[in-house]
DNA sequence: AGCGTAACCGAATGATCGGTCGGTACAAGA
DNA sequence: TCTTGTACCGACCGATCATTCGGTTACGCT
C-alpha cells in the first residue's frame, strides 16, 4: 500500500476534501445548488474561490460527492442481514426503519440528494440511482403485499411511492439540536429515535386509534 | 360587475399573464427557479426575452403569482363545510383527502410551492403562508388525538409533518398522462381519484393488512 | 384613413457567474 | 540550508445573468 499520509489535521489551516464538503452541503441546502456560488462557498469555508479548486475539479465535483455519499448509505441498508432473511413483510420494516435512521444519520446529504432535479450530470447520476433503489424496495413492497401481509385495496407501487414520500419528507422540517455536529455514535438521539418509532408506526398501522 | 374585456383571445399571438404564467411554471418545475434564465423563458414562450416585462415586472413576480395561486388553493380547504364541521377526526379526513386532490388540480403550482427554499421575498413570503397552513392543520390533528380517535403513541405535531410529507411527496412522481392541460373539470381523473384513495386510506389504516 | 396603444422585438447594460492563472507561504525530508 | 509539494491567494477571464431601452408592428376604434 501506499505510505501512511501525515495527519491532515496536523498541516495549518488544512481543509480536507471532507471537511469542505460538510460545509458546503449545508450552503447547498439552504441556498439550493443553483442558487449557490462560489463565492458562497468560500466565504462560507473561509478560504479563497479560488482555494477550492485546488481540493475539487469544480462545483458540480462536490454535488456528486455529496449525493454519492447519500446513495452509498441507502444502498449499503438493502445487503443488510435484516434486508435479506425473513419474511418480506419483515424484510420491508427493516428497510423502512433502517432507511428512516440513514436519513436521519446522514441528514444534510440525504437532503441535498432528495432535492436534485436532474438539470447537470451529476444530478441525472444521481437520479438514476435512486431509482434503482426505489425499484428494489417496490419490489419487496410486491413481494410482501403476494404474500396477503400488505393491504389488498391500494397498489403495491403507490404504496411505495406514498411510504417513501413520509419517509423522505423528514429532511423538509427536522434540524437536530446544536447543528449537525451533533448525534455522535451511539448516544442515542432521542428526537430521531421517536421520528423512527413513529414513521413505523403510522406506516404499517395508521393514524387510527384501535379502540 | 365590471365591463366586459374585449377577449384576450381575439388580439393576435397576445399572452395573458395567466398563459404566461402557466408556460413559466413548467419551466421552473423542471429546471428550477434558480436554473431557470428568462432566455428559457422566453424560448419556452415562443416570445422574445424583453417582451415577458411587458407582462410582468420580472421573474420573482412570475414565482409570487404562481405560488400564490398554490396557497389560495390550499387555504379554500379550510374555509369548507367539511372542514369545519362534525367531529375532528372527520374534519382531519376531510382535509386530508381535499389537500391531496387539490395538489393534484393545481399539480405544477404546488409543485412549485413545495420547492421555495427562501431565498427571495418572494420565497419567504411563501414558506410563511405555508407554516400558516400547516399550523391550521396541526390544530385539527391535536383536536382529534384528544378525542381519542388518533392513535396515543404518536405525536400530533409529528404525525401531521409526516401525514403531509406523504400527501406532498406525490409531485416528486405523479405526471398526468397528456401533460397538465389534461383532466378537465368533472371529467373524473382514474388515476387522480385512485392516488386520492390512496393517501387516506394509508394515512389512516396503515400499510398492515386487517387479517 | 388616421389615432392610440397593447404587444412585441433586437441590442445593449452592469453585475455576477464558474473557472483559470501565476505566484506566495510554509512544513517536511534530504 | 536547499528542494519539493501542499495549501492557499488576488487578479483576472469569457460567458451568462436579469433587466432596460428605444423603437416597430398591428389591432381596435372612430
Amino acid at each position: 500500500m501506499v505510505a501512511n499520509t501525515p495527519p491532515a489535521a496536523a498541516r495549518r489551516d488544512s481543509y480536507t476534501v471532507e471537511s469542505l464538503l460538510a460545509v458546503t452541503v449545508e450552503v447547498f441546502n439552504t441556498r439550493g445548488y443553483d442558487g449557490t456560488s462560489m463565492e458562497d462557498l468560500s466565504r462560507a469555508a473561509g478560504i479563497s474561490k479560488s482555494s477550492i479548486y485546488h481540493h475539487v475539479r469544480g462545483k458540480e465535483e462536490l454535488l456528486r460527492l455529496a449525493v454519492g455519499r447519500a446513495l452509498d448509505g441507502l444502498f449499503a441498508i438493502l445487503d443488510e442481514p435484516g434486508a435479506l432473511e425473513g419474511r418480506p413483510v419483515e424484510r420491508l420494516e427493516h428497510v423502512v426503519r433502517r432507511t428512516a435512521e440513514v436519513l436521519l444519520a446522514e441528514l444534510p446529504y440525504v437532503t441535498l440528494l432528495l432535492r436534485v432535479r436532474g438539470n447537470t450530470a451529476a444530478e441525472q447520476w444521481a437520479l438514476g440511482r435512486r431509482r434503482e433503489f426505489d425499484h428494489r424496495v417496490a419490489e419487496l413492497v410486491r413481494a410482501a403485499a403476494d404474500d396477503g401481509d400488505l393491504r389488498g385495496d391500494v397498489a403495491p407501487r403507490l404504496a411505495t411511492r406514498l411510504l417513501f414520500g413520509m419517509i423522505n419528507s423528514i429532511v423538509e422540517w427536522y434540524h437536530p439540536v446544536g447543528g449537525p455536529q451533533a448525534g455522535t455514535p451511539g448516544d442515542g438521539d432521542d428526537a430521531a429515535d421517536r421520528i423512527v418509532e413513529a414513521v413505523v408506526r403510522l406506516a404499517f398501522g395508521g393514524l387510527r386509534s384501535k379502540g
